[in-house]
DNA sequence: ATACTATATTCATAATCTTGAATATAGGTG
DNA sequence: CACCTATATTCAAGATTATGAATATAGTAT
């Protein structure tokens, strides 16, 4: 495969609102994938099919842990190309961690967590 | 319009592997069409329709020199984020700067810089 | 086993992107 | 003005992506 084929299919995997919603959840570090329905509000089935094509694009892994499935990013240098891209549109750089932003997850990580909760985040629309 | 979609919309306009293959061209500076339709062995007006994204997406302008017009690109990072999705894939850093992969480019500029050329590249294959 | 929870998969349709072909236009030249 | 050259635009069909809905599965707990 071309070399550019291959850049691109890199890029078209994150070109996409809600992978880069997910991605930006795991900036600061693994998350379960209720920890994104809840966050993102939207539906798990949803999430779970972009969370498999960050999969397929080797972009990211998962770990269970009982009954969650703990997703994390396998190639860091996905966080230099969304920063780029944030300043490169003229998005302020890093917004607050967005630890979590509601209380409706119930994986024993964000319980943990959520006593250090304050942001929250808008939703984002499914695609355009 | 959401943050994350802006992103993503400037990601679709470079996730194509031709217009990968232009903004690489574009690294050394401005370059008329005709060049790029020499270099990368694609027609004419499918380059022209390929710089029109780039251009509706703000990332390269054009520059009127009697018949010819040269591109280039006005938000340089874009070579940071192309640089770093080259790493992410796995392909080796910059290639040699490829000036002119043939002699087939009949503008002033290239027939002028024609004396330097060294380095051929491999055709872009139109989609995947 | 049964039931429950968290997550994945399949399917169908709508929306968007890709690309070739034909054609248009703008600027330059005689 | 007539004609050439370089580049842009329009159109249409095919390919791919996005996404909702329904359903399946794997691990846990009883």
């Amino acid at each position: 495969m071309d070399v550019y084929e291959t850049q691109s299919n890199f890029l078209k995997a994150i070109s996409h609102s809600a992978r880069l919603a997910i991605l930006d959840i795991l900036r600061d570090g693994e998350q379960c994938v209720c920890h994104m329905e809840a966050t993102l509000n939207l539906r798990q089935a949803y999430i779970s099919q972009q969370l498999m094509v960050l999969k397929q694009a080797e972009l990211v892994d998962s770990r269970r842990d009982g009954l969650n499935l703990y997703y994390r990013v396998i190639k860091p240098e996905v966080f230099t190309v969304l920063e780029t891209i944030r300043s490169l549109t003229g998005i302020p750089s890093k917004p607050p961690k967005h630890k979590h932003a509601n209380t409706d997850c119930p994986c024993p990580k964000c319980s943990i967590e959520i006593t250090t909760l304050t942001t929250s985040f808008a939703l984002i629309q499914p695609n355009k």
